[in-house]
DNA sequence: GAAACGTCATGCGAATTCTTGTTGTCGAAG
DNA sequence: CTTCGACAACAAGAATTCGCATGACGTTTC
């Protein structure tokens, strides 16, 4: 999962971005809105952080600019607790959800797993596939029952699998999910990850669809 | 759109269903959580606007329950403006959202309309032609509801087709799409493919036009 | 400094795609 | 009605691409 961080307050995007990267997604982050607009709009995120005061152009313009060009990534904003107003239009302007500053950190992280989840059509923070379990807020994973530990890259690799289960996804799509901006990468990282999670989770639940990428888990029809 | 609402204090049930019926919504409501969860599992509503603090069943274990039986309805929670860690649990128990009493009505509005505009656009896209499903998104193929499995090139063709249906597509047109750049092929490449689709799809799906093409459906004019 | 993690390169094995050749079918002309 | 030519379907081997395991190397972490 790749999410990207807007927010000018040096010391507020570093903590969002430590509290981000330990909860096991990939982090971008820009420090004002033009620069934020255009990540947004370049780069596949599966959530975006976005703070409404920031120079060069405000939150609630680049949400929109988003929402024109057709971006749908849910988006979290960020905004002072007592402007009640602003939420709603940054709603009504088609942010996901928002939270008051100050904020609790937890909270934010809960609502971007939230958001993240749902995007994917999920309800609840646990995702289950066969013997596989995945739980989201604790970052645990069970293969019938008994716990197995995952590196970092192989946790994001399984959770954007399992957030997309039965759902075809190409190598790019993965490496640009699974890292972060600088991807150069032609090599086989990928693949090297993909084995090693079939080993720890059973071969069998990792489909390869020759040509056209990876499938976690059976038809789902819908 | 059909909306519930689950809350128990008559004054705010009163003025929530006011707003929404005004709004262009269907309302029906609940006073407390039995109630309100039995109406949930069984009536299918495209958004629940749903209090935590209830009797007979607090808000929480009624969405935990939903949640657990797969409903997958969006939730709008409302909640005590101090308790925040009450919403934490409530995003983490599988709602989409809340707002923190007391609220504003307008907020409640454009929260629950901004859950029903995201709900709608959550529909997988898929193209029917006879017995045979294509899901574009999951990039998956059913033949009689029973998946069949493609290589990417069939699924290339069995796409391009369905996205034609009924009208006749040259052998060249289809070597254009098919591959990039490079279409000098003098080779019968095409027509094998059509053949090993014909095998797992059924060979009474494409139609052949004797010097023209291929075509998939019923001939449309045009 | 050691262990864990992520990245990269190589070679093997296998699935897929391409080619070739033959058989089958359709349409029109004699 | 028959025959001929062109086009399409099928089959099977050849060639190529693709995916995977393995192990080495660089980097980070404790």
């Amino acid at each position: 999962m790749r999410i990207l961080v807007v927010e000018d307050d040096a010391d507020l995007n570093r903590q969002l971005v430590t509290a981000m990267t330990e909860a096991g997604y990939a982090v971008d982050t820009a420090y004002d809105g033009e620069e934020g607009h255009f990540m947004g709009d370049t780069e596949p995120y599966d959530a975006v952080v976005l703070d409404l005061g920031l120079p060069t152009l405000d939150g609630l313009s680049v949400l929109e600019n988003w929402r024109r060009d057709g971006r749908t990534m849910p988006v979290l904003i960020l905004t002072a607790r007592d402007r009640w107003s602003d939420k709603v239009a940054g709603i009504d302007a088609g942010a996901d959800d928002y939270v008051a500053k100050p904020f609790h950190m937890e909270e934010v992280l809960a609502r971007v797993r939230a958001l993240v989840r749902r995007a994917a059509g999920h309800a609840s923070n646990e995702i289950t596939c066969g013997t596989v379990r995945l739980d989201l807020r604790a970052g645990r994973v069970t293969v019938d029952g008994t716990p197995i530990k995952l590196t970092s890259h192989e946790y994001r690799l399984l959770s954007y699998l399992m957030h997309h289960q039965g759902k075809v996804i190409s190598r790019t799509e993965l490496t640009e999910h699974l890292y972060e901006q600088d991807f150069d990468r032609d090599s086989n990282t990928v693949e090297v990850f993909v084995g090693r999670l079939r080993k720890k989770i059973g071969s069998d639940m990792i489909e390869t669809i020759r040509g056209l990428g990876y499938r976690l888990g059976e038809a789902v029809d819908g």
